[in-house]
RNA sequence: GGAGGAGUGGCCGAGCGGCUGAAGGCAGCGGUCUUGAAAACCGCAGAGGGUGAAAGCUCUCCGUAGGUUCGAAUCCUACCUCCUCCGCCA
């Protein structure tokens, strides 16, 4: 009857340290959005340290019987019988006390995977999006001698956006692309991706759909369960709402090799979103849809370089921006304004003229140890080193439809067509505008 | 979907219910030898938890989860994954 050991019951957060450090942890994730309850956490985790120091006492003294079982099996027939009564008891208690410890762990994972990551230090105290600083601006508004229109008026006067069709086949929130708009989407893609690739990112093309466990390892699960679409199979299955979640997971259960890292991918991938929480927010045109494209940026880290990786996947996103000639800036998230995985993040956010607004592209995180503890993601600073967690970063590079959102928006004309800008004429098959059908 | 087969340490591969945390081989690391290298020989070498300042001590882990037993890698049950053949299919 094994004694439950090992990592198994993955804490989600540093057990240990949380423990020792309980009331400045608390007060750090209070500075996030949400209500914070570790309820009788410190109980349960005295508790748990109890139940493992009293079943290694049994544990050890059942082996040691065990093995003179061995001799008496075959010297004293007698005298077994005795001891085999002592030691059914003690099979018997370790079962009991193993039980026990199993609800306790259950009941202690519970309550830690609902905890949100702890902010870093560098990250602004604040309460919404109001707060987030702007870190730096890139390029200009566009001076449009005209009244710029919004992306959807451009996309269905040129005909090539077709949300009354999309509802009528598949509900709000979805869209048809079509000729040279869904072209250019399919071209954002190809181009973001080689841009990628050539600063080292490997490509990965990953599943769409993923298994419960691995929406728990980046911190979709168990707590945004409405926000995104599932399967009804057995198993059941969930639509990917971002390729950071296959594409972490893709080293879950790992332990890396401290000289290989970091390890960098990008991974095309349609979006799923349930978007339960959105009602009436950004109802026309692309901005918000349950399904769009996204290429992502993933990195795994040492814990020493993640911050300074996470500098450089910001500019990398940026940098497709800037060889398209998008006005954009970057913005860092304030503690209540982050997502649950986070411990750092910044958003960068373009500029649409037909909105009069920034509106978000991209938002690159790093998460620190906090997903790579759910999926067991390690690594071994040096041969013959312990193995630690390494840190886990992601980041959109970038979303797309948004991205066609802001090349319509600013290369629109005043005649209706849409410039398509020098970068990306190649992938367009030597097209230089869009005129409507 | 139907029929078979298999899941053991970085890899390959043994393993009558106690002497197996696990033979043996390969790869790896350290050393001897050598002008250097190779070969040969010797040694070290899995992952986690608890406790401890540390050394250490101790517990757990042979696909996963249960069960039988004083004791399970070894017996039983369910599940998962992979391989082969048939059917179906982009």
């Amino acid at each position: 009857m094994p004694v439950q050991g090992g990592y198994k019951s993955a804490p989600m957060l540093d057990l240990r340290y949380v423990a020792q450090n309980f009331d400045a942890v608390v007060a750090r994730l209070k500075t996030r959005s949400g209500n914070l309850d570790l309820g009788p956490f410190q109980k349960l985790f005295t508790e748990r340290r109890e139940l493992y120091v009293a079943m290694e006492g049994l544990a050890a003294r059942r082996n040691t019987a065990n093995d003179e079982m061995k001799k008496k099996a075959k010297e004293d027939p007698a005298a077994l019988e005795a001891l085999r009564g002592d030691l059914r008891a003690v099979s018997q208690e370790i079962k009991e006390k193993e039980a026990r410890l199993k609800e306790v762990e259950e009941e202690i994972n519970r309550i830690l995977l609902l905890i949100p990551n702890i902010p870093h230090e560098s990250v602004p105290v604040g309460t919404s999006e109001a707060d987030n600083p702007v870190v730096r601006t890139w390029g200009e508004k566009p001076n449009l001698p005209f009244t710029p229109r919004q992306h959807f008026d451009i996309g269905e006067k040129l005909g090539m956006l077709d949300f009354e069709r999309a509802a009528k086949v598949s509900g709000s929130r979805f869209t048809f692309y079509k000729a040279a708009l869904a072209r250019l989407e399919r071209a954002l893609v190809t181009f973001m991706i080689d841009v990628h690739t050539q600063k080292g990112y490997t490509e990965l093309l990953p599943p769409y759909l993923v298994l419960r466990e691995t929406m728990m390892g980046t911190g979709q699960l168990p707590k945004f369960e409405e926000d995104a679409f599932k399967t009804a199979g057995d198993p059941e299955r969930f639509l990917i709402p971002t390729a950071e979640v296959p594409v972490t997971n893709y080293h879950a259960d790992e332990i890396l090799e401290g000289g290989q890292l970091p390890v960098k991918y990008c991974a095309f991938s349609p979006c799923f979103r349930a978007e339960a929480g959105a009602a009436g927010k950004d109802t026309r045109g692309l901005i918000r849809q349950h399904q769009f494209h996204k290429v992502e940026l993933v990195k795994f880290a040492t814990p020493d370089t993640s911050l300074q990786e996470l500098e450089g996947m910001t500019d990398d996103a940026c940098d497709i921006l800037r060889r398209l000639g998008l006005h954009h800036r970057v913005v860092l998230l304030c503690t209540g304004d982050m997502g649950f995985s986070a411990r750092k993040t910044y958003d960068i956010e373009v500029w649409l003229p037909g909105q009069q607004a920034y509106r978000e592209i991209s938002s690159c995180s790093d998460c620190g140890d906090f997903q790579a503890r759910r999926a067991k993601i390690r690594f071994r600073a040096q041969k013959g080193d312990k193995p630690q967690l390494l840190h886990t970063l992601n980041g959109s590079g970038l979303a797309v439809g948004r991205t066609s959102i802001a090349l319509l928006e600013n290369y629109q004309r005043e005649d209706g067509s849409v410039a398509i800008p020098e970068a990306l004429v190649p992938y367009m098959g030597g097209m230089r505008e869009i005129r409507p059908l």
